[in-house]
DNA sequence: ACTAATGTTTAGCTTTGCCTAAAATTATAA
DNA sequence: TTATAATTTTAGGCAAAGCTAAACATTAGT
């Protein structure tokens, strides 16, 4: 697996899921910020090597060997967050762009062991879940803070969107992985609450709600 | 740079400190398992980059900014090798190659907290110091093994050849940084000796104990 | 000093991963 | 149902980093 193969099947990966069908062409390129050529060049490796189903102009689909392959880079990628984050203290939203290289270096044993420093965890420090060795991912029940209604209360759990402008929000109002939060009411108009978060209460819009996943027991 | 220029340097690096003169291009090529025409290749690019001074047929020579790039991987290298034997518990015998990899992860930030969290380590798991930001090495005074006389007594503090094989047998012979060797007895006619290792008492050839650095305070 | 051996460079090819432009296919909509 | 639009593939190239074979320089031996 080259580095180019590993970040194409992550990528279809997570396509996958997303759309729930075969991923098509432009989708990837779009999302791998590349040229529709250059993916069917790769689709067409990637196929050869039996790593994905690919069907002229239909789209591609990955074989339970390349859905493997993909969960084992995704699983590298989590675990360098939660170390990045547990161990080196970096905040939660510096730590991507590091994994993204860091999910590349190739020894079963240095992520073995690697899993076992950071105590095996389960999700990564954006509430993600990290996929076991052999590519299984336990799902945990977690809703969008948009979907609860007034006076319900969930812990954070994870965030849908993980991008720095967004984790920086969250920041900004002291919401992190374990935060509890109270729905004081709910704008049926526009989504928008007033939630306590913490300590302090103040109004989140709809864009933020959904992109929060949280627990209600 | 890239990650092949990052291998160059700092085999070159390593070769001008070993060599103490310019280095040839077919010295670079049997150390960097390549072609001789390769070399030329590069060494080419990194003359136009100003990492060295390449005379035609006449080997090359690293200059200032050279050296710096240079000992900052060597720095990166080390640094994951001290990470992978102090915090994962990799034995000194199984981390030249993993580091060989993680070398390359390119984030000033990443360094510096690794750095930390580390506690400022100065020597590797082999006993080779540690190059600061700038590129500075403080050379430790230490002598080889094969140096000292009957009845000298020496703290191991690393190795000259670092070979799987090699530290495979200090192991077996329960040799590690820090354990102190007592030369009982020395023969001159092939410097083999007699010493006593910790606790155990045994020969030692010439070819071994002129691979292990000692510090005799 | 000249020739042979050794060391180094150049020329020309290969593979990987990307690109643009053009051709082919599929989807949409009048 | 056709024409147009959107998507996808192919053709042809490029840069990086490697290779072999051939040419060129240096060094060494006689
Ligand atoms: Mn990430
Ligand atoms: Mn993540
Ligand atoms: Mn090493
Ligand atoms: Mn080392």
């Amino acid at each position: 697996m080259t580095l180019a193969e590993e970040n194409y099947l992550k990528t279809i990966f997570h396509l996958e899921r997303k759309l729930k069908s075969e991923v098509s062409t432009n989708a990837l390129a779009e999302r791998m910020q590349t040229r529709a050529s250059s993916v069917t060049d790769m689709m067409q490796k990637l196929a050869d090597k039996k790593m994905l189903v690919y069907k002229k102009y239909k789209g591609v689909q990955l074989t339970e060997k390349g859905k493997k392959a993909a969960a084992y880079v995704v699983r590298k990628h989590r675990l360098w967050e939660v170390f990045l984050v547990d161990k080196l203290n970096f905040h939660w939203d510096e730590v991507h762009e590091i994994a993204e290289q860091m999910e590349h270096i190739n020894s079963v044993e240095l992520i073995k062991r690697l899993d076992a420093f950071l105590g095996h965890p389960d999700f990564d420090p954006h509430g993600d879940p990290i996929p076991d060795k052999d590519g299984n991912i336990k799902k945990a029940e977690k809703r969008l803070l948009s979907e609860l209604i007034k006076n319900q209360i969930g812990i954070c759990v994870g965030v849908k969107e993980s991008s720095p402008e967004y984790l920086q929000y969250l920041d900004k109002k002291k919401i992190s992985i374990g935060t509890k939060i109270n729905v004081l009411g709910k704008e049926f108009f526009d989504g928008s609450m007033m939630i306590q978060a913490g300590r302090d209460q103040f109004f989140v819009s709809k864009q933020i709600a959904e992109n929060l996943y949280v627990q209600t027991n």
